[in-house]
DNA sequence: TGGCTGTAATAAAACGATTTACATGCCCGA
DNA sequence: TCGGGCATGTAAATCGTTTTATTACAGCCA
């Protein structure tokens, strides 16, 4: 049987209200109460009863975050942000991990919805049929990563277009002249958002619709294995990668280091994310940079906003950096240059 | 104003005890009544309001899982399998990553004893100070990875001290004559476990203490590379490094490539874990697999047990496997081999 | 003294579910 | 016909806080 507010107002002397208010300073009480009912509430190891405070006053101090894979230093990156950020306006965090499907993510949505204040949504599967039932019901949602067209939510997103067609134009520089890309499943708005940046890159170029091959593969290590095997047993003429995430074309690298092409000199690859382990393989991934840290807080910052202030969604996108490597460095190598869009 | 049991109890005609007991099948209700009172909540969007629910029954259905750092994809792993069963027991996960923080730790402690039903601590600094007041209030914990000398704690752990040893028997068939060991912080048993396990695994096959240097290093990539060039540089005669953890090994590598040196010929490399990037850098990382999704099951089980069905904590050690890969293999190439001990 | 103001304290009413204890109606055997 | 199950329903108590009236009391001024 746990201490309860009035075993420390008992034992303080005074009435339940003025422990409470003692406790929580929401009106004024004596010094010499307050010291009463704090010193009481010490020795007894009184734990306020989370669940009763917030029938009471409706705020649960709890955030949602669904996220599809933590398993990815991408992800993983911004649940760690985006927890210290929390904690430090003593709200929790409470995860779930959809592992892409779309089951799980409306699963987290609707079990969600009673449990927290606001929910920081990375979806795989942003139609809004799961999330506009949530804004009905007053709740704050923040997209972040994938976009949706839905008013009354915030959003943070990278400006995926402009990266790719960046990725074009480097790679047109480093020497392509045939092009892959590595696109994601159909349903995400980034990897439509990234190829289509990268298409239309490569037109501005002048390359030829015909030079340009595309398969489909999941957005992982072995999703990246998969689809660059395709793509370059149907399309063996390719010099040229574009991936839509790092961990697609880590995995293309190593299937076609292991199909016998030497990177770069057999084929250019270039990714998107810039995942910490981009820079220590060999070679090294040309990559565009997202800036991870600066979304997630941005993303957490609007959320508690919305949620403490009754603050406005807005969205907000991005930029995106190049940071060029040794994947697309041909010849002699040197520094990593870093070119801001 | 959200739809609450009185709403839909109104609508369907029934009283509130009725419409409860209809949806929560504590108790016999009619056919018809059932019906009326689904069909009334549906119609009206009811949601549970969890908090009532949790005030009336003391149940959460919630677990905290505090973990140092999700980025890394040994825990990040672990998470994610524990967030799939939790999430099948309809319980959710709060989440806190305390960036190997002591203080985060106890703060994060702190603030889910009045929130969750139990909590699955992947701690660091395994004192057993900030544990000890959970355990009196009577929440279940489960202690995973690093080990707790606390009882009524439940535990799953590697055998670190098995695994280091088959290091050090695998270092010496491999080559190795002087050893370095990449010791992690002091505070972490597992890190104690492996570096006794290691000098114990060397002792036993006739290396001289002489030859046995250490430094200690953060368990980080960054960490690795520091450790390994204070190791190389205040010994250049070490031709073999254990490190306790992959993410160590893999910093360790590229720094020791940077320096010079050729791996596995110059400097054999063993680390611990096995992460999927361990298989994935050249030259690939032998390294101790740890079961990490078999422990994150048996602990999230293990815990969900105490909670739902007041299950006794117990103890579980895991073996761990060798898996030797080319860090550690002169000459030529090959398969994989995998040792289990 | 009497009335007014302001400060502290308190009793009691929420919050929204679950659950206990009691009421009702009905069937059946004695 | 009466009383004892049996199946359903319901009113009311309860969980532990916060918050809204309300009360008590002192100080102050006319």
């Amino acid at each position: 049987m746990p201490v309860t507010l009035k075993d420390v107002a008992a034992r303080a002397g005074v009435s339940i209200s003025t422990a409470s208010n003692a406790l929580t300073g929401s009106r004024a009480v004596s010094a010499v109460s307050v010291e009463r009912v704090l010193s009481a509430a010490a020795e007894l190891g009184y734990q306020k009863n989370e669940a009763a405070r917030t029938l009471r006053t409706g705020l649960r101090n709890a955030i949602g975050l669904v996220v599809p894979d933590v398993t990815n230093p991408f992800w993983g990156g911004m649940v760690s942000t985006i927890d210290r950020i929390a904690a430090e306006s003593g709200f929790h965090v409470a995860l779930t991990n959809t592992e892409f499907t779309p089951q799980r993510e409306t699963a987290a949505l609707a079990r969600l919805v009673s449990r927290v204040d606001g929910i920081l949504l990375f979806s795989t599967h942003p139609t809004g049929s799961a999330v506009r039932p949530l804004l009905d019901l007053g709740i704050p949602v923040v997209a972040c990563d994938e976009a949706f067209e839905l008013d009354g939510l915030g959003g943070v997103y990278s400006d995926n277009e402009a990266g790719a067609r960046a990725a074009a134009s480097h790679l047109v520089d480093a020497g392509g002249s045939v092009f892959g890309i590595l696109e994601g499943p159909a349903t995400l708005t980034t990897a439509q958002q990234r190829a289509r940046g990268f298409r239309q890159g490569l037109q501005e170029r002048g390359v030829l619709t015909t030079d340009i091959h595309a398969a489909t593969a999941e957005y992982s290590f072995e999703g990246g294995r998969q689809g660059i095997r395709r793509l370059l047993a149907e399309n063996p003429a390719i010099d040229a990668i574009f991936a839509c995430t790092d961990n697609q074309a880590i995995g293309g690298i190593f299937e076609a280091m292991d199909m016998g092409r030497t990177i770069p000199d057999d084929l250019l690859v270039c990714g998107f994310d810039d995942i910490s382990w981009s820079s220590r393989i060999a070679p090294s991934l040309t990559t565009l940079r997202q800036d991870a840290e600066g979304m997630a807080t941005r993303a957490a910052d609007m959320l508690l906003e919305m949620i403490t202030v009754g603050g406005e969604p807005s969205v907000q996108v991005f930029p995106v950096e190049l940071v060029a490597r040794d994947s697309t460095r041909r010849g002699a190598g040197g520094e990593s240059p870093v070119t801001s869009l």
